[in-house]
DNA sequence: CTGCATCCGACGCGATACTG
DNA sequence: CAGTATCGCGTCGGATGCAG
């Protein structure tokens, strides 16, 4: 930003510093666990390099996080006092946008990568078998490069690959890109996804009824339904 | 925004909407109270009158204000249920604001005119008397146009002037802009201000002792300093 | 006075390529 | 891995004009 509000308002200077273009998904990003600077741009893919280096060196110096050396090269950011401070500010946000604006989302705003690595870092995999348990996700309208994805979990950590990592596959997830998204958004429940024939799920019949337990949906999305059920639209 | 964020976090798509520049600062007025042109002019004086009308049909077109007619050319804005909802969120960026940016505000953020403009539809004029009272401000260090004003109240309405009414003045508050914006931001108390000598008080005892129950301070700010006292620093 | 429309210059942003 | 360098475009800000 050229020049600032030019107002005392506290809501202008902080609209001044965090309502630039990517600075509160830089933050989103940052409270969801992303450290250093390629892991922030898996969740910002279309966000360029340079301007992500701008945003952070601006949340540097105006004391939102802090950029610590881990190595030679080797950085990581991560959050001050001030930083953390933002979480209710994202939440009201998240459940704001919810609610008004991501309802019916466009084509556009689908995208099969974001979508897995939201999940991968997502899941509840304490819920899972301490045992190696693989998950192979197909999303059947996206390109053949994006269309195959394996969640591995293992001793509650998951990791998530777009190259079959040969291990067998213990549940086979089909569904479009749309579909997984709507289940991933709580806009759908799994049963409902499955009913509609959009969702399949192929494996042991025990592994299949854990699945609402650990596809618990984005950490956004579930606050936004809880404030759903809280205050039912109309009321 | 020539195009969206691609992605389906409602947060990305709340922020779209909303953190495009002086959009938020527009709710902000919305929710103040305002709900014709110049009126949010008055509050947002440095944003262009084209850009301002771009935001209006944007937040029309997105569901978060409406837009009725008053009469010839005379048209209201007015918050729909998603704008509404917009309050905590403002609030929340203001608490945030107050307590993270907005400390220690740069010469160019104050503002005469907004200021006053501020205070004379934020004071408390319930515990004023019935009866007409004028309250005339100098600000110090104001340029010569805008150094005098009045605030006119009478049955519970305050009217700004920034030309004498002629009206004998019944109290006269004498101040720099930094001083009275510090004081209207809830920094400084009013004893705080006197004692120091910044802030200069003249007329009857009575009116004197009653100013601090009607010079209350700015919504977000008192929002922002109850939270301090809530949440002290470093707690 | 209200509620815009138009024109122009500046710069923030996006895309792509490249480096220590 | 962690960023820079470069360049073209589009959006924004400021000034001005104008109709009801």
């Amino acid at each position: 930003m050229t020049v600032g509000y030019r107002q005392f308002c506290p809501v202008a200077k902080a609209a001044e510093l965090l309502c630039e273009r990517w600075t509160l998904l830089v933050a989103r990003e940052l409270i969801a666990g992303s450290r250093h600077f390629n892991e922030l741009r898996r969740g910002l893919p279309r966000m360029s390099p340079t301007l992500l280096s701008t945003r952070l060196s601006q949340l540097v110096a105006s004391g939102v996080i802090r950029r610590s050396a881990e190595g030679p090269m080797q950085h990581a950011y991560e959050l001050t006092q001030a930083g953390q401070e933002l979480v209710p500010l994202i939440e009201t946000m998240g459940v704001w946008g919810h609610r008004w604006v991501s309802k019916h989302l466009h084509d556009d705003d689908l995208d099969a990568g974001l979508l897995m690595w939201d999940i991968g870092r997502g899941v509840d995999s304490s819920v899972l078998p301490e045992r190696r348990v693989v998950i192979e996700v197909e999303l059947t309208d996206a390109p053949r490069d994006r269309r195959h994805w394996w969640l591995v979990s293992e001793a509650e950590h998951v990791d998530l690959c777009l190259e079959d990592p040969g291990h067998e596959v213990d549940l086979l997830i089909r569904a479009t890109v749309r579909m997984l998204t709507s289940v991933w958004m709580c806009r759908l429940s799994l049963d409902e996804a499955r009913d509609t024939g959009g969702l399949t799920l192929s494996g042991p019949e025990r592994l299949k009824r854990l699945m609402p337990r650990w596809l618990i949906g984005s950490p956004l999305a579930r606050l936004g339904a809880q404030s759903l059920v809280a205050r039912p639209i109309g009321a």
